[in-house]
DNA sequence: ACCTTTTACATTGCACGCAATTTAATTGTG
DNA sequence: CACAATTAAATTGCGTGCAATGTAAAAGGT
């Protein structure tokens, strides 16, 4: 009898799928209190590591690089601008297009969050080499999944 | 200048956390089309995963299993429920508690699903063994992170 | 027995996340 | 120039996911 048959393949332990799903699930529940400190949920943290790289993206844009689209971003957008931490204008050369920019609030956030990083490192009992090997094993595979 | 400044872990590709979460959305949808074929969510086909393995348990046991509380179970099983895959019954030794069992339309269902893992294989374009390394690695920094 | 505490689920309110659709602006084509 | 096609966001409807709270049953202490 085979190690792998149909019925091992559906065991939830077996499967890379929720592997992944829990795996995200408690990274995210490792953030929430850090970000609970500066007013900012998970995807919203997201969003500024995306702006305090480049400024003035489009929405389009921003889901490309977080793989969200705008039935996500725009609420989630229009929650970081009430909150002051960004600016949403239309561009003036094309009007379909929403350029988002960060507040002085939100570059200021940059400072605080700057932080977390270590504390996830820390959280993750993981030495730094093994923590990268485990992100270039999983963009690999996100880049591969996305292809398909 | 170090390789791994303060900048340079806050940019977003340098992150676990949202390769984490990046691969984990892709693989969502990598399922979704699948399981739509079965009228199944993707948090309800990880929950007939556990009840194939086991019937009859609880809504904290199930919840453990899959690291969700009652908040996201109870309506989940109550959708369920009403699309006949399984029932929500108390126990009667305990009425406080409520046992998940299948009905004969969800033990069907694993027979029609057992084509998926495969599926999923070929999507990740990734050896069996490359898989496995990979679900483990993800399942030990799940652990560290629930015991953080 | 009485009463506090604990346990198990359910409920509420909020924030995603996405497919499908809609609206408005721009581009392409004759 | 007219007008269909394309593009960019926004909107709608639904299903999670969770913290906080509520409710009812069981357990535990005196």
């Amino acid at each position: 009898m085979s190690k792998f048959n149909a019925d091992s393949a559906l065991q939830l332990d077996n499967q890379l799928c929720f592997a992944l799903y829990s795996a995200s699930l408690a990274m995210t529940k490792l953030y929430t209190p850090l970000l609970g400190a500066l007013k900012l949920t998970y995807p919203q943290y997201l969003v500024l590591l995306v702006l305090w790289q480049q400024e003035g993206l489009t929405v389009t844009a921003l889901g490309e690089r977080l793989t969200l689209n705008s039935g996500t971003l725009t609420p989630l957008l229009k929650r970081m601008e009430a909150s002051g931490l960004l600016l949403r204008e239309r561009s003036p050369e094309d009007e379909r297009r929403v350029l988002v920019t960060l507040t002085p609030a939100g570059q200021k956030l940059k400072t605080r969050a700057a932080e977390i990083p270590a504390c996830v490192a820390e959280a993750s009992h993981c030495a730094l080499s093994e923590l990268m090997a485990l992100t270039a094993q999983l963009k690999a595979l996100r880049n591969r999944l996305n292809d398909f």
